[in-house]
DNA sequence: ATTCTTGCAAAAGATTTGCAGGATG
DNA sequence: CATCCTGCAAATCTTTTGCAAGAAT
């Protein structure tokens, strides 16, 4: 099904956002497992599944599971604070960086490369200008090999 | 898990592909639900679900089951002929086209809006320079609200 | 004290797989 | 006639939901 909500409030910068600050201004409350959830996506370098998520935050918390990961996923999400991802057969999550990152996903590894392309912005503007619809977000997925195994 | 096999052949052009040439060319038998989920994507305007390509079969041989529409789209996606796309929750399918299309997603309604950005090919050609990356193919999803949904 | 969150268990969807019979080359 | 494909059933995997107990404000 769809997403029926108003979708994440925009933002640009990841630089220094405060989980507790964001969580407040939201009327949400500061509990254990979204700082552990948040700390994990935060540490790790690129994109997570919720089953990753689960895994690294059980290290510190035994007892988290897996539904809580993805309501605060959710949540998070909705905070503008994660983004999601459909890559491959599963969604991933990482903290909210700038649109212009292009995501190079290997067909035979797997491996996701972030890769900066200026055209995106200028993709966003064309779109600004173009067409009748408000844009949110724009995610560009690159299939293809990596150095590796193109072989 | 990710896709350990080869990708899908480059194909840049839909005009004129005939499935028997595709499937005969790969070694592969033309069988009755082949050709009834190939008439079902060319007939379709937009992306399908494995279940909406079912239902359609369906409607003309009663007893096409959604394995086999998996198994046939998997075929298809490895010809090249048609492309997979992730916009929602679920997987959709089409028959390949043109590479400069972006998919804009309407958060409120779910509409998929196809839009054409020459913007995509100026990527392309920049990724190509710039990037230790083998491209095979882009896919630009925005999302964001529709004329109708935007209030 | 009230309301929000969580963990657990179970449900719901989507996609994949095993297998025996039937169709194709 | 050997092999490839299919339909069916069941398994698997990801994501969601109901609910009672526990935590945050």
């Amino acid at each position: 099904m769809v997403d029926q909500g108003r979708g994440p409030r925009p933002r640009r910068t990841l630089t220094a956002v405060d989980l507790e600050t964001e969580l407040r201004a939201g009327g949400h409350r500061v509990t254990a497992p979204r700082r552990i959830i948040w700390d994990v996506l935060t540490r790790a370098d690129g994109h997570l599944s919720a089953a990753e998520v689960a895994d690294r935050a059980r290290a510190r918390d035994e007892h988290v599971d897996v539904s809580s990961v993805y309501r605060t996923l959710a949540l998070f999400a909705e905070l503008g604070i994660v983004r999601e991802s459909r890559l491959g057969d599963e969604a991933t999550w990482e903290p909210t960086h700038d649109d212009a990152v292009v995501h190079l996903v290997c067909d035979g590894c797997g491996t996701v490369i972030h890769h900066d392309a200026s055209t995106v912005e200028v993709l966003r503007r064309q779109l600004d200008d173009e067409v009748a619809f408000t844009v949110d977000a724009i995610d560009v997925r690159v299939t293809g090999r990596c150095p590796a195994c193109s072989r």
